[in-house]
DNA sequence: CCAGTTTATTGGTATAGACCAGAAATCTAA
DNA sequence: TTAGATTTCTGGTCTATACCAATAAACTGG
């Protein structure tokens, strides 16, 4: 029986403090320095036991300003839930939306392809960051088919862009086409989302059509992986 | 303008490697010491690069065997596939499942919950893992409502189980109710599947049930985060 | 030729210390 | 009182080194 490493005691010791309600969730960490000498090791060793934690969704980082207990995760099902708003709410939870970018551009390929379009084709895009008890949690980007949706400028996108697309253009999207792909965030992500690079994250693409199979909207988000769980409930006859 | 840390540096020419295929995938990288060396740098630096790696799926370890190059992730449709076998076959991988036990057993609170069961009912457990162009990818534990499966323990295990209760028990089950939780493997996960504590990975369960409403089967899923991209493809009317 | 033992290699864990950069708190002058 | 500068605190990055444990390769005796 070989004992169990160092780090993953102090992780286990760490863990006990959340469980206990001692640290409860959202509440800050204690320094690092203070956590290495209080558990008697360094400060590498003690970083190996929160990464650890990290990864796990348990705890969390906010960028140089120290590690916060996460807290309960949020579910996301993304067959029915449409509008980040509302299933925010209705979990007891306060959700906001920041508006970082609108404009119409010409599609490039990958895109173009998303949304069955030559390449050149005019869309919308649109980025948003969205947030979760004040917590930035998602960063996303809309590819919009502009030729359904005329003068879309014109209209706030820090609601629910599917009640637009319903009350103004008489649009419901029907079918999706999800991906999710659990990943690392890097590059524009992580300074979107202001984390460290590395960061473990999720990866979730949708394409949406409507019930004649016009394909409106092309959907990439990046979510930080400690804050969902996804649900998925179906029934297949074949 | 800040420049890039060393070891997003190092990442980055790590990936070229990768990318240029001159590390093609599934071939094992050189010893992080040599690397550390060519690199000139420090092996704690180089793992750290290795760690980014790592948590965005494009490299994994074998314990202590070195650092191997990430094949191309699996597409799985919890909506539609149901057997490990068949769509591991048809996207050109080859799969392998072993038994790791089946014993039947009274149900604990946790199980009882999910089948609709009293604590204490009969039920089977089984215990598998599963590797994918031999590489040890998932573990799970599948329990069974032991009163639709009588003598199941004559039947064999390492292929598709939804096949035997088609065949056997004229069983269909045709709802299924779906979790997605991305996490970090520790405990008797990582001894399972021979990683190291910590290692990303996503926590799938599964309960399914017949037309009747009947609830079947019980199943905890713990996947190498690496491996999977899970695609949905659903129509809603409402 | 083979099975068992030894050795070398590899990643895994841990220490000690240093400096940097961003965030927060404090201080200071208008 | 307040806006701006300064200091302090925090996590982020990096070096250099050491030893352990599991694996794989080499060796050795039957």
């Amino acid at each position: 029986m070989s004992h169990s490493p160092l780090y993953l005691e102090l992780r286990t010791r760490l863990l006990a403090l959340i469980r206990t309600g001692e640290l409860p969730a959202g509440s800050r960490l204690p320094a690092e320095r203070l956590l290495a000498e209080r558990f008697e090791t360094t400060r590498v060793t003690l970083r190996q036991a929160l990464g650890q934690l990290e990864s796990e969704g348990c705890i969390y980082r906010s960028n140089r300003r120290g590690w916060f207990v996460s807290p309960a995760r949020l579910v996301y099902e993304p067959v029915r839930d449409y509008s980040f708003t509302r299933y925010v709410t209705a979990q007891g939870r306060v959700p906001r939306t920041e508006v970082l970018g609108f404009e119409e551009m010409q599609a490039e390929e990958r895109v173009a392809t998303s949304l069955s379009l030559p390449v050149g084709a005019p869309v919308y895009r649109l980025k948003r960051r969205r947030y979760l008890d004040n917590r930035l949690v998602l960063v996303e980007t809309i590819w919009l088919n502009a030729r359904f949706l005329p003068g879309l400028e014109k209209y706030r996108f820090d609601q629910s862009l599917w009640q637009v697309f319903g009350e103004v253009y008489d649009i419901e999207l029907v079918h999706k086409q999800i991906t999710i792909t659990p990943t690392a965030l890097i590059g524009e992500e992580v300074a979107a989302l202001e984390v460290t690079s590395g960061c473990p994250g999720l990866h979730i693409t949708r394409i949406s059509k409507t019930a004649a199979g016009e394909t409106i909207e092309y959907d990439e988000e990046y979510w930080l992986h400690d804050v969902l769980t996804i649900a998925l409930s179906t029934s297949s006859y074949g």
